[in-house]
DNA sequence: CTGGCAATAACGTCAGACGTTTTTGATTGA
DNA sequence: TCAATCAAAAACGTCTGACGTTATTGCCAG
């Protein structure tokens, strides 16, 4: 049941669903600027650009939805969620704690054979890019070395509900104002190096409460209109779904 | 374009489109133990359950899986997902820090018109079960709670991430030593309704971790088993995804 | 220029089909 | 008897086509 090297990771799923390869391509799609927030997606428009049947780019679409990245209206289409400021700073919010966690995580298991090394090099590629920002290219090593910490962190968990956070959407608003904090990314990658737990949390945290702060300081155009909550109203909605 | 009472809330998608209904109670149905972690869920089963087709089942699929309830093995299907030891810890470390959050905001808002009056409800009904425990109403009451502190506190986007983060599979796994702690409860709420904010924050993350801790005491077979990470390998997975 | 109505385009869902992959069950050889 | 083997059956991934429902568009009249 076993040829040589039988996936050695534990996940065996390598096979990528075209549906998933939407999903992908749409993420990476948000990065490159091929897709903006707000933008509809349409179905016989997704059909045509990948080539694919209906049922394909339904699932493609539901799972967006599920991961909060698209939002879907009944009748109405999907289309690519915006965020509005005080969703972005909802979001944020949460992020701090997960960043946060995740680098105290990684600072605590820096040790284990190969993180060092792992670390260094994501972290080093990293710093190339400080002179030549704004890159694809750099958004991408940025991405690697947040990875690299919530690998090194080894909570998995961490690893599948970042995604679902809409890193993609704030860092797409972010691209206006990237005056990228090379100095965060070291008082981070200082603190984990030298294992310190808590300096680690404090450096995570504090980077994403800059992040936001400058978030706060773009104009309003680059966000959705602020929904009015009405009054605190249909509190009754009762047992919406699970939680 | 109203007619007198236009979806005061906001959304307007009050259409569950059939397969958000099979999500909607499959989730219920872990909590009422119709389906239990592990289980395995194959479409042409689904489609007879729910008497629906299988894009429907096969949408519901897709966005369960993207709430990680569910894992798919491509053409093996899908089963209900099972924690183990690990996992569990790990998910805990992180509602630790989201419920607290949510506690924080909520003692931050308790003070915004018709708050406290709908925290107080939630409590108190709550409380009725103090002595009627286990039962799925108690659940309920308990995830009423639980919802009024997070719809308090406003940040939408915790409402949003909470449920994917596998509280369901949790409790599904604590009802088995579900001694449930009422006195953690008590703190949460008065915290809360003294406007206490680190108060609350405290509280809600100790009542977490004790939650952890119970539930690590729990013998190996409610877990499934750990799988092992082999090596620390499969590194140059590179862009796995997005993130 | 605005309101109303019909035509059109999407959406939600179902049914059936086809190739691929896994699972199952029976057969066979040790 | 038991394990390895192989063919049949069951599921899965995806596509096409269809039908009723809902939004959106564009035209027409006022």
């Amino acid at each position: 049941m076993d040829k040589e090297n039988p996936e050695i990771g534990g996940k065996a799923e390598n096979r990528v669903s075209s549906s998933d390869q939407i999903v992908r391509d749409l993420v990476r799609g948000l990065y490159e600027g091929r897709y903006v927030a707000g933008q509809r997606l349409a179905e016989p428009d997704l059909m045509r650009r990948y080539g694919v049947g209906r049922s394909t780019v339904r699932e493609a679409i539901k799972r967006l939805a599920a991961e909060g990245v698209i939002t879907v209206h009944a009748y109405r289409g999907a289309q690519i969620r915006q965020l509005s400021r005080t969703e972005a700073r909802n979001i944020l919010l949460i992020l701090e704690l997960m960043i946060g966690l995740a680098c105290r995580l990684a600072a605590a298991n820096i040790g284990l054979p190969g993180r060092r090394a792992h670390f260094d090099q994501a972290y080093q590629a990293l710093l190339a890019f400080r002179n030549e920002r704004d890159s694809y290219e750099m958004v991408r090593a940025r991405n690697r070395f947040y990875r690299a910490i919530t690998q090194i962190g080894g909570n998995k968990e961490l690893d599948r509900i970042l995604p679902s956070i809409q890193v993609h959407l704030v860092r797409t608003h972010l691209k206006q104002s990237t005056e990228d904090r090379f100095a965060d990314y070291r008082a981070i990658a200082e603190a984990i190096l030298a294992g310190d737990e808590t300096g680690a949390e404090a450096a995570g945290r504090d980077h994403i409460r800059l992040t936001s702060q400058a978030l706060q300081q773009l104009p309003d155009h680059v966000f959705a209109p602020e929904e009015q909550p009405s009054a605190f109203a249909e509190f009754t909605s009762e047992d919406a779904e699970d939680a």
